[in-house]
DNA sequence: GCTATTTACTGGTATATACCAATATAAATA
DNA sequence: TATTTATATTGGTATATACCAGTAAATAGC
């Protein structure tokens, strides 16, 4: 069955992908345990591991920690270019969206924030911190940066749904110019700790500056999406 | 010095990290051997890789195929809505490109391209794939997928320049709508041996299907990227 | 001075083993 | 029945060791 010239985690991690598509689990369905798996692929832990790191590279499975290995689920589909928001996002696609806001209020801007909004250091900006999941599963952690100028009482509002909506339908504000960053970064720290993954896990960063129809500043966020999670998908028309 | 609440690997990852700042090491400026780390750091190879492992996934360093550790260049900043093309991006950012066409020639539109393209099965493409590095580091694998009306006898230009100039000056043809997709996956196969990275590695994948401005199919394309060369950038005006 | 060969060194792979920390399950207790 | 406690299981971390394969440097030969 070994092949000399093959190393063995490359056979195991293509057997156990044949394996886990002859047996058509589920997505969150889970896998045997490691131990089962090196006895199983007559090897050892090591090597079994080795093979799994590259399947969790890959998108096949991810890891809860400390429970075992799960089949992914199918990557939600993304396009940040647009304010349709998270829940409608996630429930269009026939997942079950949930955000907890981790917390919410009103800070002083630090430089870096000035310089990137155009704002003065230490004016007020509101400051949103929410975990959100896809069936249970936490994907991103998002640090939402909003102008208070046209918001007052954003932060008494109930902020574990669409912010956009809110902006839109409570404040008619509405998103003009949006300058988008997306890039691979492990996570680490606080958003990894977030998340419930290992710090050095691969991750997806994305940051968004929106300013509204007069060119103003609206609103800029950091995300930090788990790296199997998403597809971004962004329409653009230029002229 | 060590802290019995904290991973041994974490410890050797940020007194490495420290230690690569304090150093001031340059861009691709090689780190010590991994035996002369574990000795450094009075601990095993296995720990060290561990440790090197995470600032590999964080962008710090990267790895060549068994001749050591290196600190990662900056990266790219791409912004894939624009035609600018790879050679302008990458020497307006200080950079040396360079580009081989590791093959290119006239295919029959496979099913998967016909559905995409909405060309018929078997029509006739043009399919180029190019390896592109920034200072001598291969950093992208692309297949370009082109529609041979408009720009007939295209293989026979030098394709290790922009394709996008070649259309725009050559055959007078610009782009209209984009459809990008971009994710997190793994190089494998092809792609993972034309960049000369293990099966398994981080990556981002960046699909754009283009159309012109009668909204006919001109290009599709297919890039593989190491997972820190690049951060995309993107300008969007949602009305 | 150049080329070909050898040698040393590097990361890549693999085994065996051990203990820890968090989780899930089973058993005991209220 | 509900709660607490003990136990087993799981992945996470770590050491020690060995050999392989590709690269780079040193050496020998011309």
């Amino acid at each position: 069955m070994l092949r000399n010239d093959i190393p063995v985690y490359v056979q195991v991690r293509d057997q156990l992908w044949q394996w886990i598509q002859e047996q058509q689990l589920d997505s969150q369905a889970r896998l045997p345990a490691e131990r089962e798996l090196a006895s199983r692929f007559n090897t050892t832990r090591v090597t079994v591991r080795q093979a799994l790191g590259q399947l969790e590279a890959e998108g096949i499975i991810f890891r809860s920690n400390r429970r075992g290995w799960y089949i992914t689920p199918q990557r939600l589909i993304y396009d940040p270019s647009l304010d349709i928001g998270f829940y409608n996002t996630v429930t269009e696609q026939g997942f079950t969206p949930s955000t907890e806001t981790l917390s919410k209020r009103l800070i002083e801007a630090p430089s870096w924030l000035a310089d990137i909004s155009g704002m003065a250091e230490g004016a007020p900006i509101y400051h949103i911190l929410r975990r959100r999941s896809v069936d249970l599963r936490c994907v991103v952690v998002e640090h939402n940066y909003i102008n208070p100028r046209g918001c007052p009482g954003l932060l008494d509002q109930d902020t574990d749904l669409s912010i956009w909506l809110l902006l839109r339908e409570q404040y008619d504000l509405v998103p003009g110019k949006r300058n988008i960053e997306i890039f691979p970064q492990a996570l680490t720290g606080v958003e990894a700790e977030a998340l419930g993954v290992n710090s050095g896990s691969a991750g997806l960063y994305m940051q968004r500056l929106t300013l509204d129809k007069s060119g103003a500043f609206l609103e800029y966020d950091r995300e930090y999406w788990i790296h199997d999670a998403l597809k971004v998908a962004v329409q653009v028309n230029n002229n």
